[in-house]
DNA sequence: CCAGCGATGTCACGGCTGTGTAACGGCCGG
DNA sequence: CCGGCCGTTACACAGCCGTGACATCGCTGG
């Protein structure tokens, strides 16, 4: 996977560092998305697909180390936490956090990149994507496996079942309308009138519970959390 | 994997640190075996098995650079760089030699065990280092012995068919689809289409049970667990 | 409050793709 | 020379997928 640039999820508040280090890792070969505080760092991770996330410690609303914790929750992507002071303290509960790499500021252009490719090359070796263990409420979704359970029974499920089942609980709560479940799930790019995505939330709402999969009229659908 | 204590390789010539920090890792979890140089150290890395390499920078006859390359070149434990000074050219090039992670020296005690701790916990997700047995519900694959033992009983396999089921013990519960594993147990690179995988595993089905290895339509097989 | 319309739920069906399975020939090692 | 393992091919079939038709729901404007 990723044979081409690397994407990072870069989360900084101070504008000047966080401008620097994503022109930086542009240049050495990354794709990035900047995010200026936890809370939007965690909305971002949850709206893309990244391969690292490189987290500064010190965060607005939702500190790095938490942020580290949340992504922990649901992906296995490799983390670089950021300081700025090198705390003993600070590292130790970073990589016990999840945490796979520390990284102290004023950092080195090189070392960075170097560091990053190093945790990406690990990551790679046993891809199997980097996910984990999604949950909503009773249902665990296993994105690696293609497979689901409801309180804890495993449900038997098709193969795009599984997919749209997959990418719903990737955005729990969040209302994933029907053009992007199409391009996400069946690589579709512009279907303007199709009822797929409608019979097949169907078929996966009569396996894993009706009420899970709200309806959002003129919307799309939302997998409750 | 080693739900005992870790086995660390730490490779110091000063007699003083690597006594120190032996006792030091000894008293964190872990076990540990000495080198003073890197002649010594490659040798003892080859001698035993270990789950994590400690080795300084700078050391006689080999330098720690030198020797991580060298494990690299047959093991993927993950490797931990000790240095007296934090340049960032010696950084870089460590890891780009195939260290997982860097510690500069004087290192606080409760940082060296947390960071071993992660690089392990890592390396542990997947199999990689100190492989051993691989079990998946009543079944046990012997990676080193090529060999298979299903409730306790010895299943005959043939070199192929050992091959293919390590490679599905490796990633049990994760689908793997035939890509993958045409090039990871054939060495294929893209052969677009061919009934080789299907066909052998059937044959494993038919020797291990048939329910062991549970198709993915449009995805690939996986094994259960 | 009601009528109308667009959006969604539900069902049934047929094509088709992917997979199971058996058989075969060649190659290698004993 | 022989046994058996491997890779290929052919064929059948299960069942999934996608489509269309129709029922229903829920806004929204009059």
């Amino acid at each position: 996977m990723t044979a081409d640039r690397p994407h990072v999820l870069l989360v900084e508040d101070d504008a000047a560092i966080r401008e620097t280090t994503a022109l930086l890792l542009q240049t050495h070969g990354f794709d990035v998305c900047v995010s200026a505080d936890g809370q939007t760092g965690i909305d971002d991770f949850r709206a893309g697909r990244f391969d690292v996330a490189l987290l500064d410690v010190m965060l607005p609303r939702i500190d790095g180390i938490s942020l580290a914790r949340l992504i922990r929750e649901t992906s296995a992507i490799p983390i670089v936490l950021l300081s700025a002071r090198s705390e003993p303290f600070d590292m130790v509960a970073g990589l016990e956090a999840g945490a796979d790499d520390y990284v102290a500021k004023p950092f080195d252009g090189p070392v960075l990149a170097a560091r990053l490719r190093a945790v990406l090359r690990r990551a790679g070796r046993h891809d199997a994507g980097g996910e984990r263990l999604l949950r909503a409420d009773g249902l665990e979704v296993d994105p690696a496996g293609m497979s689901a359970r409801v309180g804890g029974e495993p449900v038997a499920l098709t193969t795009t079942e599984a997919r749209l089942l997959i990418e719903l609980a990737r955005n729990v709560g969040i209302v994933m309308n029907r053009a992007t479940l199409l391009e996400r799930v069946w690589d579709y790019r512009w279907d303007g009138d199709t009822r797929l995505v409608d019979v097949h939330v169907q078929r996966l709402r009569a396996k894993i519970g009706r009420e899970r999969i709200e309806t959002v009229r003129g919307a799309g659908y939302k997998l409750v959390g």
